[in-house]
DNA sequence: ATTATAGTTGAATATATCTTCACTTGTCAA
DNA sequence: TTGACAAGTGAAGATATATTCAACTATAAT
């Protein structure tokens, strides 16, 4: 096999697994929208924002205050959470509740603690 | 409660939420440590790799090939999954195969793939 | 020995993203 | 109605990170 039948700067070393796993692997979108998830809470503040709101549901000004930063923080780091769509709020006079609303973000959390108590 | 006893720029609205969740939070490192487990499988990149070493090992050509990228830019992805002891390797002539080293993973892409199905 | 190739690596560039700051909005209380 | 405060937001600055490019190493084949 020539190197131009593939889009590697290389050549194919065993044709047979490159077609195998490609055949396997799921679509772009797939991996994208995985990376996504996975990035969304690949991030030390939003990881404790929705650790706390697996706690208990929480206003603003409560999770600026557990996880001693600025509401400002906080509140961006929120509307990135409720735009993907794994919390929820409602408004109660001044204040804005925010929950969890996704079970999957518990059991990848489940699994996350598996690895790292697992680990070193 | 005067706002000068927690650290926000902000009153504290329920306190014994705020102390009862920061009773039940894991500490700085635990969070720390599970941001990057998280953060390392939320790039597409790394994504793409882990699923196609689930499938069977490879080597560095096979999965610049899978992915269509160059072998630098898999192998500087495959160092970090490496460092982080997500992947292993073994060295066989001029190339080298790597393989998953960790259960968790695989259980983490369940969960997330569980995850994006089940959403829009 | 020389050449070709698999793989690694450091530096640089480009891009993404997190926090801060200043300001705005909406709601409650006086 | 005015003041206080919870929350949201756009812009800016700082930081992190992904890919590219250009060496470089190590191994195999001629």
């Amino acid at each position: 096999m020539s190197r131009n039948e593939f889009f590697c700067d290389c050549n194919v070393i065993h044709q047979e697994a490159v077609l195998e796993v490609l055949q396997k692997m799921p679509d772009e979108n797939t991996f994208n929208r995985l990376a996504d998830l996975f990035k969304l809470i690949g991030d030390t503040t939003r990881c404790r924002i929705l650790f706390a709101l697996d706690q208990r549901e929480m206003c603003v000004c409560d999770l600026a205050n557990v996880l001693n930063m600025t509401k400002s923080s906080i509140s961006h780091q929120l509307a990135v959470l409720r735009r993907s769509g794994v919390v929820k709020c409602r408004k109660s006079g001044k204040e804005v509740y925010y929950e969890l609303d996704d079970d999957h973000i518990v059991k990848l959390f489940e699994v996350g603690l598996e690895h790292i108590n697992h680990k070193g």
